[in-house]
DNA sequence: ATTTATCACTATAACGTTTTCGTGTTAATA
DNA sequence: TATTAACACGAAAACGTTATAGTGATAAAT
């Protein structure tokens, strides 16, 4: 069992306050007894106990994590990134997963909310984003709690934010098609609530425009996701499939993740196409598929690293400076393309 | 800001105790006082602080899971499965890295050994692994913290254990490979300080004696791991093609993690080895490697989910249940062949 | 000789709860 | 009428800290 200062005190004769000042070497107390109140601590290895100190400090050295899923390349880069400063700065990291549902997220920000942690960064359930909801976001602010957003961000809230450029990255990866040679480019991408779908789409449609490509609707696919985390992969085949099927033309394909894209390889491959010879493929997000697959894919990498180390450093920094309480910040995360074999 | 009961007290003029036992529907309390001060709590959306309660209770709710990595797919899946079980019982997860380093294994687990949390839930790094050192262990079970560890376990410790059948899963790996007919099956394997490695090295050794195949040394190719969660695959491409190039008549490998045989494949390829034809693979991890690599890698899943659930179930009992208390347990997960596209 | 520093501590309040033990008032009983 | 029970509430302690404000003893200054 852990030993508490009224412990030592006792045992020591002296009063708590002699042996927390002697303990924080404090001038008010004789040589003598801090040696020995010292020695004594550190022999049964005394540390002083962190809820204590979060209730008399009225801060928890805690920083609550709240993400749509753990099991995801680029959310677990994310946490790691937080993670990482988290520990260098001497806090800790609460993780809290909503598994892409409204409820659990709200349940999950309730129970930390309660003075478990200091603030938020947290990036918002697919569920949430198509309800529209953001009543909770707005309550922990009111409550003073500071929240950092990153990747799945709400506009309307306002906090601190941590995005990644996919407009531009978007552009990196048509564009790159483009220069491959590709005359028919289609886009994989999700349906428009998903904000960050969204952007990549704008990103696509602007190279295009840039390029004086002329836009062919059916060579978009706004593939259904239904916030299954897991086997709804023979849907977008099928989808793709199709895609293929009534645009034989098609010589590139930019998905705007990983998956999408892998997926889409599969596709043609299944349909005989080589790859890259007669098409070509770039997806979003560097992960461990990318890098991996077979043939390897050209992407774009969102530095997922750099997302969470930034969102750390903004949460914390806020938490320690009282100046710059009402400002918010947005911080774009560049993006960068990897090339592999899946272009020319 | 939040509102205390102390607030509400003071804001209806009468004692904090009355307010608490008003909100706890105490029948010490006229039902008159109660309506007021449930209807003003209400309003005010009060929720008791939890800092305040840990203190009061000498219980955080709150459990600390140490894992090497989080960018990797079995050990997001344990979190998940053990953020899942938490989240049911009111527990909250605290998640550290130790990136594979005994140092911050260390710092971290201090960390939170001081109160801020109920019970561990880890795997052990690399390094603490070869350094054999694990005082830290001992000493969080001595402060009278429960610890459960998981896949990465050392047999001295004594405390809760959730392991997956390492040996049994190597073996239905390679006798799936027997059974496709392979007659020289090399194993691609960690050095033997990693406890699973070494198991499932030992699988492999049994399988090969039960379907009374000669045991040849070569076949054996221990890959040396260094502690780099990132770009150490050259060296393994490396090793892995000379393994190919000196034992050519290999039409079989099993590797120890997914990794590993994705890239004996790559190789495989690269060496122009028809894949199951020529050679044919298992690996072990069911991650998204395997898959949605080309071709789709059988694999023996090891369940991380049920590995995590399990994991927390069993601390969660023992912090709850006063009984059990020093009876430690080990769980063993099963482990399970999924057939894909690299076997015949 | 009286005031005043200085020293080396201790007591206490506070952080926000819960819970045990009082306590004053009214109503019922002897 | 005197006693007692029931009722409705409040005071206080405890969890483990830290920080502010004492306090008694000795030494120095007036």
């Amino acid at each position: 069992m852990k030993i508490t200062l009224k412990q030592i005190a006792r045992e020591l004769d002296v009063s708590i306050s002699t042996v927390s000042k002697s303990l924080k070497d404090s001038p008010e107390i004789s040589e003598d007894t801090k040696q020995k109140v010292q020695a004594f601590a550190k022999l049964y290895n005394y540390r002083p106990n962190n809820i204590a100190l979060s209730l008399k400090n009225r801060k928890t050295k805690t920083i609550g994590v709240l993400i749509p899923d753990i099991v995801h390349h680029f959310f677990s880069k994310v946490v790691n990134g937080i993670e990482e400063v988290a520990l260098k700065r001497g806090y800790n990291v609460i993780v809290g997963v909503s598994n892409e549902s409204f409820d659990k997220e709200v349940i999950n920000m309730e129970m930390l909310a309660n003075g478990s942690i200091d603030g938020f960064i947290l990036s918002v359930s697919k569920e949430t984003l198509m309800q529209q909801d953001f009543n909770h976001f707005k309550d922990i602010l009111d409550e003073g709690i500071p929240i950092v957003m990153f990747d799945r961000i709400v506009e309307e809230i306002h906090c601190d934010k941590i995005i990644v450029d996919d407009f531009e990255g978007a552009q990196l990866a048509v564009e790159r098609l483009i220069k491959g040679g590709c005359k028919n480019i289609a886009i994989v991408t999700t349906k428009d609530y998903i904000n960050v779908g969204k952007l990549r789409t704008k990103g696509y449609l602007k190279a295009l425009e840039n390029n004086e490509f002329e836009l062919n609707e059916n060579l978009i696919l706004k593939v259904d996701d239904k916030f299954i985390t897991g086997q709804y992969l023979e849907g977008i085949e099928k989808e793709i499939e199709e895609l293929f099927n009534s645009n034989p033309l098609i010589d590139g394909i930019f998905a705007v993740n990983e998956l999408y894209a892998i997926t889409a390889m599969k596709v043609a491959r299944k349909l005989n196409k080589k790859i890259p010879k007669n098409i070509q493929f770039v997806g979003f997000t560097d992960g461990v598929l990318s890098k991996h697959s077979f043939p390897g894919l050209t992407t774009i990498s969102q530095h997922g690293g750099q997302v969470g180390q930034n969102a750390a450093k903004l949460l914390i920094d806020k938490l320690e400076n009282e100046s710059f309480e009402d400002q918010f910040k947005t911080i774009v995360v560049k993006t960068e393309l990897i090339e592999r074999e899946s272009t020319k």
